[in-house]
DNA sequence: TCCGAGCATAAGCGACCCTTGGGGATGGGC
DNA sequence: GCCCATCCCCAAGGGTCGCTTATGCTCGGA
């Protein structure tokens, strides 16, 4: 039904044709037999409704037609073996981006460490990182904002139903244990550990809305409602109040790997709670090589 | 065997399917069926070696080879059908270049003729012309120097194997007679007709080397040798030379055609003596629609 | 909850393409 | 002048590819 195109692969054996002067010489090129390239050359001489060769004795020449076409087909050609080249440097991890979306404390942890050896082993793959937090970021993914998205995840909560994020490949990178944070002068500084109930009385210092929520619903659980001060997702802000004796945190363990933690300390709370960091993309995506890379580096660097 | 190849169909499919955001929709645009659509895109994908779109719910997104791929496309395509294009103008005779050889006598009054009536039908078509004598105008065609090769030939010469031009494409104009001419004060000049023999004692003025050697032959089968002072391939110096008292001559009515015979006056002779001319091309290009449109209206200028 | 739209999959079938084998013509070598 | 190698065309066979029909599934919207 889509008959009557001219096809790349008619341009190739014409061009053997015109290059070698002869079939069979352009069938050895072409690594088929002569016969198919007649039969090509036939073919493609129907599509055109012209000769394009003149088989003059022993030599093989262009009829004008022939050379227009010839003439064309070295331009879509070098376009289409451009195009194959380019897509092999994509599928081959050799260009291409990403585009990954993280929340800050990954961003500044796994990502840099991932981003770090997926450019040794790949130096012509580029990721760009935006940050956002996971309501936001899972939103980007689908919308076809990003690549891969960063986020996280508090296996207890029961609000966010855990089924959405079915329709989206996840890969889980760690599973990062929330420490409370206490000023050095505390009373709890040297305890090592602490139950969350114990803190009931303090002031507290919340990180961001999601990490605030998940806050509120473990301290109800265990039966005190938090008094919140201060709330900033900014992590260092958060230690620089501790510190100052402002009040209490409990942050994820993964927020304070990059921050220097002066002037206050850090303690175990009971119960243990964990979220769960991982990485999110669309069923597809996983599949193109350099999400697929990313994806691999980033579980790597939250083995570390 | 040459498979794994981007073909041009591909991208026709991949443009639609980038245009449309939906498989069916491309599907209704390209007159097929959406499986088939399903299935061109499933085995790019494969030569691609990544993904080329997400299926995101609803929507059909690109991923970065997907980009790429329908970029590259864009030229691609545009050349391909550059290409046909031009083919078809060549093919449909809204283009190309026939290039014509002809002997004197033959693009002085058939060339002139015919051209312009392909003028007027086709004026994308281009004839240029070159003259040539016979012998040398064939091996032009052979040589591809040349699509036509106006060429005549007495039929009654043994010297030329009457098999010569057998491998190319013949087309009969027309049949030339041979007319004597001699000066206006000449005793035969009012005759109507001679016998050559009867100008065996004249001085002879003769035409192009092949014309001559004709002569000599048609002359020596009359019986006599004839003396010749002059030869010019130049029409209009024979016709100066008769008219001046210098000689006799016997020139093909053609030649005649387009050269004012002030001073000489015509006449038949006897034997009568015939040359055939014809267009020549070769095989494969009798079947090159301009070729053949040009053989058509030299054709209808013979009948004239 | 039903319904329409859209994509994926499987089976069937036709077309296409390549291969093999043989024939004819051309041009060079002895 | 003859032989032979090369090259192209032709015909037939087989395998693959691509398109179509039919079916099932998912997703949104009424």
């Amino acid at each position: 039904m889509l008959g009557g195109m001219i096809e790349a692969r008619h341009l190739r054996v014409l061009r053997a044709v015109a290059a070698t002067g002869s079939f069979s010489a352009a069938a050895r090129e072409l690594g088929c037999t002569q016969p198919a390239v007649s039969q090509q050359m036939k073919v493609l001489e129907g599509a055109a409704g012209t000769p394009l060769l003149i088989r003059s004795g022993r030599e093989m020449r262009l009829t004008e037609a022939g050379r227009a076409l010839v003439r064309h087909a070295t331009g879509i050609l070098a376009g289409l073996t451009a195009a194959e080249e380019e897509v092999a440097a994509i599928a081959g991890l050799r260009a291409g981006r990403v585009r990954l979306v993280s929340f800050p404390s990954g961003s500044s942890t796994l990502v840099p460490m991932a981003l770090a050896e997926l450019r040794a082993a790949h130096p012509g793959t580029r990721v760009s990182l935006v940050e956002a937090e996971p309501p936001g970021s899972v939103e980007m993914l689908r919308s076809g904002d990003c690549e891969i998205a960063l986020a996280f995840r508090y296996p207890q909560m029961g609000e966010e139903a855990s089924g959405e994020w079915d329709d989206l490949v996840l890969r889980p990178l760690l599973n990062d244990r929330l420490v409370g944070v206490v000023p050095e002068g505390h009373k709890f500084a040297g305890a090592g550990a602490v139950g969350i109930a114990e803190l009931a009385g303090e002031p507290w210092i919340a990180g961001c809305p999601r990490c605030r929520g998940h806050l509120v619903e473990v301290c109800e659980s265990e039966g005190f409602t938090p008094r919140i001060d201060f709330a900033t997702d900014d992590y260092p802000t958060v230690i620089g109040l501790v510190g100052a004796g402002l009040g209490v945190a409990v942050l994820p363990e993964l927020a304070l790997e990059s921050v220097r933690t002066k002037g206050a300390t850090t303690l175990e709370v009971e119960p243990a709670v964990r979220r769960e960091v991982v990485a999110l993309t669309l069923p597809d995506l996983a599949r193109v090589p350099a999400v697929a890379a990313t994806l691999d580096r980033l579980e790597q660097a939250a083995r570390r």
